[in-house]
DNA sequence: CGGAATTTTGAATATCGTCAAAGTGAGTGG
DNA sequence: CCACTCACTTTGACGATATTCAAAATTCCG
């Protein structure tokens, strides 16, 4: 059920919509009721597995899409395979480079997700009678370039030991944002070992080595791998540069 | 004389947006020449020295700006000093951070430089009444995300070796777009070795050994530190990954 | 329960950083 | 115009850090 109805009252939204987190915070915020239902003619809700690749370093953009739930990565590689993550998206962010022929990127399912998409023809057309759809997606670019930056700082000056007691520190308060000293979050890591490597550019043996050495000196625990739970969050936080 | 004259033909532009490039390919290009004329009334080209800062990391923001001339330094550091550049900026590129109450970076005139400086208040009312502007600061910004992805791809994955030769690359393709296999681009360094090191996330140390190298096995020549002239382009770009 | 994938760990090595000393060049003032 | 100074750059020796490669351990999933 992708279409929204047609007899509904203005101030009606689209079902879909009515739980997007796209709507308000993502993009569609800067669209009426009566303009999301006219949006939502052009969108479809898929559903990607992980692993799946939805555009290629260097290929065609042929449509865009808000995430819904799951984790999106951005992947760029050297001609001999060296791989970095360069972005990482959640619900609500908008996927695809507007005005732009080729991806910049490789953009990857890292998750299972679900993704509201549209077609690039429509989009531009939206985008093109609706200034507030472009401020929307110029704060969204804006808040990428910081994150951007802020991961070259630590790509280019901080040690191992720094970049991974940062990143769990991020982990932790994605996971509990209360920011408290005395909170002990504890969560599961969407990237595996290898992709927390790519992400801070770092080999696999050393980002392993470091969690077992942030575990062994009491700063975390691990339990199956995937599951950290943060024992000492002050301790992370000196750690990380 | 920042000041437009007032007698003027709809059609002319202010005396110094003529020469100026963000007139056409700036943000300015998204306005006719009336509203050149109204914009103009709110900026003045102001001059700065090499090493000026101009706004601070986390400091206020009040006013923004197009470069006119010169190079234009974007840095963050870390709480022990540790430094990188995470952005160079030329003309017409617009500086400053929109939407945001700090800069997330420091901005610091790299060169002697002109700016076109506007107002915060000024600029941000402007900017609501023709969305034109936002659709140029979106295109900039989308650029700049694209180019920190680049770098974080060098940043992350590249060696020393690669770094510089790709350093030098650019700077050639800066100075001789051509591309041409056999063009033997010669051109000034505008960054010290400590900036090309804060630049590529290494040290002075290994910055000036890799010149060296590059010198001794014949890509390059250096002459008097600053002056660099590229001997086979192609050995670049095989160096650079 | 079994096999595959992922993760951990170790030893040896390569790379890049640190620190210090010598060299170079641009600008200043005599 | 030259000598001097100061900042920047080069170079070397050494050391720290992260990588590589391989083997063992753990977890995941059927």
């Amino acid at each position: 059920m992708t279409t929204p109805r047609k007899d509904i009252h203005n101030s009606d939204v689209p079902v879909l919509c009515q739980s997007c987190e796209a709507r308000h915070k993502g993009i569609c915020g800067a669209l009426d009721a009566e303009e999301l239902v006219a949006f939502a003619e052009h969108t479809r809700v898929v559903r990607h597995a992980a692993g799946d690749v939805l555009m290629y370093e260097k290929g065609a953009i042929d449509s865009y899409g808000n995430v819904m739930r799951g984790v999106v990565k951005l992947t760029k590689t050297l001609k001999d395979g060296r791989q970095q993550i360069v972005g990482l998206q959640f619900a609500p962010d908008f996927v695809g480079r507007l005005h732009a022929q080729e991806s910049p990127v490789r953009v990857e399912a890292s998750s299972d997700i679900e993704l509201c998409r549209i077609s690039k023809a429509a989009l531009q057309k939206l985008v093109a009678g609706k200034p507030a759809l472009e401020a929307r997606l110029l704060k969204q670019a804006l808040r990428e370039v910081d994150e951007a930056r802020e991961w070259m700082l630590a790509l280019g000056r901080k040690t191992a030991p720094e970049k991974v007691a940062g990143f769990l520190e991020m982990m932790a308060s994605h996971s509990d944002p209360s920011a408290e000293e005395s909170s002990r979050p504890s969560f599961e890591l969407s990237l595996t070992r290898a992709e927390i490597a790519d992400f801070l550019g770092l080999t696999i043996g050393t980002v392993s080595r470091e969690f077992s050495r942030l575990k062994r000196e009491g700063a975390i625990d691990i339990t199956s791998h995937r599951h950290v739970t943060v024992r000492d969050r002050q301790s992370l936080r000196r750690r990380s540069g």
